[in-house]
DNA sequence: ATCCATATGTACGGTAGCGTACTGATAATT
DNA sequence: AATTATCAGTACGCTACCGTACATATGGAT
């Protein structure tokens, strides 16, 4: 194998020239990441950032009363703790592991010392801020917009280029609480697409069967967050 | 009148260290912000940065059918034009001018080259995307779970501390652009606000009567995004 | 094989907000 | 003063989704 094909499977890190890639790498700790682990909490200083290899991530923000929305949906084009390279130490989100993958960890003040001394990893970390900002602002407007079944296609086809698979096991009670919506509003939407043959659901397991028909029933927003991914990470 | 001042009303700039804000001034050009401009649209290389020193600018998103969703809502504590800085040099949203006021107009290549040379300016800047996305995530989250009544109270105490007045013009037909819902909808919770004492509504002018009182009835996202706000842009 | 926890299917009244349409009020224009 | 355009109030049927509850299916543990 090359020297290069041996990278981690980090695009945000793969990408970096082979100079700055070589410095950062003796810091990466490369560790699990299993379902439910929340790798940092809402208002508490973010202590490591991670690069996911494998596996899917969540930004989710929890009101008062406990209810959740999903806010971003992280893989391994990102990072996770981006807060730390902002400045603001922490925010008011909490990242949490949905599916099983692993990462590369990182000491968040080593990530500051290295990064400050790096300029390719700044500008490819300000480029994934927009990319990741454009998700949000979607999300937002989706939120509003939009119907259940909608979002939901939607939702299922961005965790399958996230993942890159097409089945994966979530339960509906999971993925009701990433659409911000009742659990029955998942099952009938569900039970919908697979009857049009678009899905098919078996205890916790979904697999996506036809991903052009679920592009037609999703709402823009896929495509249109998913161009610009392409747009800016390249 | 002292030096500082006169330096102009918006935060990000009035508090860049001395020898970088007499470095930027040159540069600046005073500009009215009038009602419906745009600052910049979806797809489009931006050409100019602003920094507003009064009235308020709206970053929206514009679905395929037209539709419309309020993104964030920018002040002089703000830029419009961040996609230069994140070095996408365009984003999916328009920036659009809701009241009247003026700012300072910057040429984009400018920006960069200056700003590449300013860490004072960049950090103030990545600080601000961490609160400007903290604004966008909330939106995202709120307009999932909150009433239109509660969205309401918060979008107009938001509107309140963006121009340091509480009474502007604005109308309903406007604000349902923002909420992304009916006019009429708009038209039955600000009755119901007026009714309970909370504002005041004229032909396109709102008047803000009782601050806590809208305070008790708007979801708590008004209180999280203004304290993010403080805590990161103090 | 049985039991149990977990996951999914279904049902049903309730309601927030939609789409649409029409009316009434106020300011600007002639 | 009369006309017009803009803005706000109201109404009404409709639909998507909620809250809640209960029934059913399935895989793993005993």
């Amino acid at each position: 194998m090359s020297k290069h094909s041996s990278r981690p499977n980090n695009l945000l890190l793969a990408t970096l020239p082979s100079k700055d890639y070589l410095r950062v790498i003796p810091h990466l700790e490369k560790v699990p990441l299993r379902v439910g682990k929340i790798l940092h909490s809402p208002g508490e200083p973010i202590q490591h950032v991670y690069f996911p290899v494998q596996g899917m991530v969540s930004l989710i923000s929890i009101m008062e009363d406990g209810s959740t929305t999903e806010i971003a949906l992280i893989g391994n084009e990102g990072m996770i703790g981006m807060p730390v390279f902002w400045g603001g130490d922490y925010s008011n989100n909490c990242a949490i592991v949905q599916l099983e993958g692993s990462g590369l960890k990182l000491n968040a003040e080593i990530f500051k010392q290295e990064c400050s001394k790096m300029e390719s990893l700044q500008k490819r970390l300000l480029l994934y801020t927009q990319a990741l900002l454009a998700q949000v602002a979607q999300n937002a407007a989706c939120n509003r917009q939009h119907t259940v079944e909608e979002r939901l296609c939607r939702w299922l086809l961005s965790v399958c280029d996230c993942i890159g698979k097409d089945n994966f096991p979530l339960t509906q009670e999971f993925i009701s609480q990433m659409l911000g919506i009742r659990r029955s509003s998942v099952t009938v939407a569900a039970g919908t697409l697979q009857k049009a043959g678009l899905i098919r659901y078996n205890r916790g397991n979904i697999s996506i069967i036809n991903m052009k028909g679920l592009e037609a029933t999703a709402c823009e927003c896929y495509c249109v967050v998913k161009k610009e991914y392409e747009r800016l990470l390249g």
